[in-house]
DNA sequence: ATCAGATTAATGGTCAGACCATTCGGATGA
DNA sequence: TCATCCGAATGGTCTGACCATTAATCTGAT
């Protein structure tokens, strides 16, 4: 109901401050907060509690820091980067399984395809056309494409998020991309991916996507996410043995 | 590819050593921290440094602080906390708004449901006919009871993802729900929820998900946030008059 | 013996001042 | 004209001091 009545910390005042001022739109992206000796003056405080209250605002990704004369703490745009990197924090310690993930993933990434289908406009198309095109140049290349062809793959799911309109798909996306390329790397080569199966999945997913079709974009991006998670699975299991 | 060869800052590097720590498990939920004092002399660098790692850490939800003689830096179990924080700064900034929760929302409960439905075993759903019989006496008791009813319609959401089995589909359902009950907050108070719809609503869903019909379940449940978005968004657009 | 209150020690919070490291722009000189 | 050097601005680190809070311990009166 009620938030602290005071805040016990100096530098949770001065974070307060600086985070309202960036939030309620008086500070904005680019803008370049005072040098530290000039803050300390304005604040009426020591150097170092200004110093803890950036390091705050810094890992809450408000502000950037950088060196030389020209430096100090520029005023950042708020971006999804945070809640990516929180999230990857829960999964990691959580020890969520990489079936967890796999099951999450196939339905997210279902759901943006269809509501990428429902929104697409014209010129959305296009740069999934050139991904396409990509795509099927790298699949031509056997085996040792695999990783190229994955990158691409990759830019694919997330030009559809964007499509979507919805940031929060494309953060939580990022998050889950993340998280198995970092299981993933462990595998270190990736090799037979059936690139000619993969691609000719993205060919009708982008489709789908053209031609409205949301119900058939959510399905075949669910087969096509699932036959993924399917081999990076069985690689694991093969991993254990 | 590469990341960063060093560290230039050595708080960074104290903040990576502690994070690992944590992380790999060798460091657990509960336990404390050296003193700043002597983790200066642990790490060979100042009480400051030492310092702005301690807030990173803090901020990032790892490390809790206590004042006082048994006090100090003590492990955090790594919770979604600092992912509602993290899309609550989205949401502030304009970054992200309700429809976008509302729309994300929607499917992901729908999902969560047709996944609960799949896997539910008989004793999963007492615990959701007990509240169910909650719900329907708070519902019986007109719109003052409009606040209660809907926690109880949030514990039902809630120990239906736990029956889906999957743990990111809770924390991602708990970040949610925070950020939408704090958009809720300015509101005050919450007057006229349909209650009978709503609890007609939440037998049917429970039964869908008893019967193991998944499709039906994630239909119900669409269909039910739908209804509660669309009233939120109005009291809204009402506020904003 | 018991309990309230005072004392003390441990620990985080803040401060002041110094010096180092990096970066940029302007001065210098070939 | 261009490369080099120098110096100022600014963040990064260090030292050492003192304050504030808390828990444990001691003390003394009942």
């Amino acid at each position: 109901m009620f938030r602290a009545a005071k805040q016990n910390r100096v530098f949770e005042d001065v974070v307060e401050q600086i985070q309202r001022a960036i939030i309620s739109g008086q500070l904005k992206d680019g803008d370049r907060l005072p040098p530290e000796r000039e803050l300390r003056e304005m604040l009426q405080t020591s150097r170092s509690t200004i110093r803890e209250a950036l390091r705050v605002l810094e890992q809450k990704g408000l502000i950037a820091i950088k060196l030389g004369t020209g430096g100090g703490a520029v005023v950042k745009d708020v971006s999804e980067d945070t809640v990516t990197e929180s999230l990857a924090l829960l999964i990691q310690s959580r020890k969520v399984s990489l079936n967890h993930l796999a099951e999450f993933r196939e339905r997210v990434e279902g759901d943006v395809a269809a509501l990428a289908a429902q929104r697409a406009r014209p010129e959305d198309i296009k740069p999934l056309k050139r991904l396409l095109k990509e795509a099927h140049t790298y699949s031509k290349q056997g085996p040792q494409a695999g990783n190229v062809f994955l990158s691409v793959d990759r830019k694919i799911h997330f030009t559809i998020a964007k499509i979507s309109g919805n940031p929060l798909y494309i953060s939580i996306l990022k998050t889950l991309h993340e998280n198995i390329q970092r299981y993933f790397e462990r595998f270190l080569e990736m090799p037979d991916v059936r690139l000619a199966e993969n691609y000719q999945d993205l060919v009708e997913i982008v489709r789908a996507v053209q031609e409205g079709k949301a119900d058939r974009a959510r399905e075949l991006t669910r087969v096509h996410v699932r036959r993924f998670n399917q081999y990076m699975i069985g690689q694991q299991l093969e991993l254990d043995d």
